[in-house]
DNA sequence: TATGAATGAGGTTTCATTCAT
DNA sequence: AATGAATGAAACCTCATTCAT
């Protein structure tokens, strides 16, 4: 009967409809059906539709950089931080394929139209790469006339089209191969 | 009075106000007005809501498709060609804003909730992309071990990414500043 | 070339429509592309699509007042008139079971909607049957205790509800024969 | 407050309201005002504006069906079951014009038009009749040679058109005298 | 007379949200 | 805290009608 965190539940039935029928074409019934509580419940633990998206988003990232920080935390190779990070997203991302097209698809669409929807989350996972990129150019490992923000963000774009790539495709054993791969393409990239 | 193409106007209409609001938060009645056209009218040129945005798909990349194969007609080098079909891309991009949030952020969301849209010029487009890889690597311009694929979507989801970064920030000039780095980087990643 | 009476095949076309898919579940555009004319000609012959309805029934019924007059002239005996009146009705309806239907049921449903529709011919066709009873009561031919107007609408009810039950089952042969027996039916009912 | 019987209240206030206005006429914003419910209520217990017609057709055909069976239940005469069943229907009629006018009118209109509309109930009325009436030929009590679906759906016919007459003149009072005197006239056709 | 592209009012229906229990 | 029946605003779309040609 104790039905512990209910809060957590609701976010996963959202996650997991959203990435079925798309946020729009979601219902908050369908939310309520999939996480087993009636549709009233649903607004004792969010203000509305969209906050159960931000909420998503925000948890979502908030796991993912704290997996980074870990994963990142003793290395210093600039190079080999970049290729656990880009491992690590990908591992993130095969651990719940609705969750990455959720972030991927979804929050894309609508975070533009979600009037303060805090977007520093997003910015401080792209702000992750670039400082990588930042350490290797200083430590020499990378070329000093990289912008590292700007390879950020295409590193980024590449890594997340791939991720919904895979999400879509299903392709699923294809996916550890493609991390491989595209981090050696980058590194090539990048290297001096 | 009569204004020539009123299926051009409605689209060019459309593709304004779902850049603005995003597609599900667009009412037809605003693209109607945008458009200078009574609401009915729109049912005359399109099936429905969600046809206009298919419609937009399938014209805006019938017309990047032609521009990429006039833009590479008469180059060989693998290497200037993945030069000229991102500055292409961009360029492109730059042209229209809105035409760049639409097709990269609309179309994304909805496109797996419309059935029987045909996504195919999507897939020719990633096909332009690794046919220069694949030329350049039979050419040994481009390593051996590429996988043309993989590389097509990555620098894809890396220009897309870098555009909609400055369709969003409205800010950078900075977009062939983007362009030039980014094609920088890739040739490194890919050259023997 | 000459469309002679383009009136004519716009009220044939509606007939058509109307049996087929009912007054309120037909387009206009429909009708008109039936009768081979352009949406906006009807307007040029019917007020409006509630008209293109009342003017069938008008002109139906014109039609097959004039051809019960023409078939009892020359009838006295009122045994005789009735039967013949019955007959005539069945093979009215058999030549064109659209119109049948169109009659029994559109007008029906809609009369009562539209203002100033004139159904004095409908009264006309009841007073025809009522007439011939009070004859037939006068020369002593039917009971004198029969109540020719309430009579005469139970008749009417009857043949129209085997008219419609021919209609609609499209047993076609069986409606002559139907004619018969309720004929027989009646009579047994009225003669003295 | 909380009205018991929603549903039955919306069929109520559709059987007002369609009979006022005919169905397609009627808007179902006009029903939920009648039935004191706001527009969404009535799609909580009907599938559409259709549905709702359906629903008063096979409600009402069961509430009739099942009161001629109770009329009828210990009677054995064919001639008074006829009789009883004649008065049976004219009751129920003269118990509401408007659900008479619905039944007579607008069911038969909009029937054809509904597919997967069960006329099953209907079949079981004319049923109910042409029983009595072959019971009637087997006790020798009518002629042998009246063919019952035929006089059965007559029957039916005449006393439907009578209702129709009584519910659109508002007027008579007339109806329990219809009622007798239809009785006695199909009486003399069908007795031996 | 004839056309048919354009109009725009208005209805059906959906669904996020509320609130009495 | 939890429910879910009820709400009602709002949007898509249809289609009768008009009018410039």
């Amino acid at each position: 009967m104790a039905q512990p965190d209910k809060r957590r539940r609701i976010l996963d039935a959202a996650v997991t409809v959203f990435a079925q029928n798309g946020f729009y074409n979601s219902k908050v019934s369908q939310v309520a059906r999939e996480a087993g509580v009636a549709d009233g419940t649903i607004y004792l633990y969010f203000k509305n539709k969209e906050d159960i998206l931000i909420q998503v988003f925000i948890d979502s990232m908030a796991a993912i950089l704290a997996r980074q920080e870990t994963a990142l935390a003793n290395l210093t190779d600039p190079a080999e931080k970049l290729r656990v990070f880009i491992a690590t997203h990908f591992n993130s991302v095969a651990e719940s394929r609705a969750l990455a097209e959720v972030l991927t698809v979804e929050v894309r669409q609508s975070s533009k139209f979600m009037r303060g929807t805090d977007m520093k989350p997003f910015g401080q996972y792209l702000g992750m790469i670039a400082r990588i990129i930042d350490d290797g150019v200083v430590s020499g490992a990378f070329r000093s006339n990289v912008d590292s923000r700007l390879s950020a963000r295409a590193i980024f774009g590449a890594i997340d089209e791939l991720s919904l790539a895979w999400a879509m495709e299903r392709g699923s054993a294809a996916l550890s191969d493609a991390c491989e791969r595209v981090t050696a393409f980058f590194m090539t990239g990048l290297e001096a």
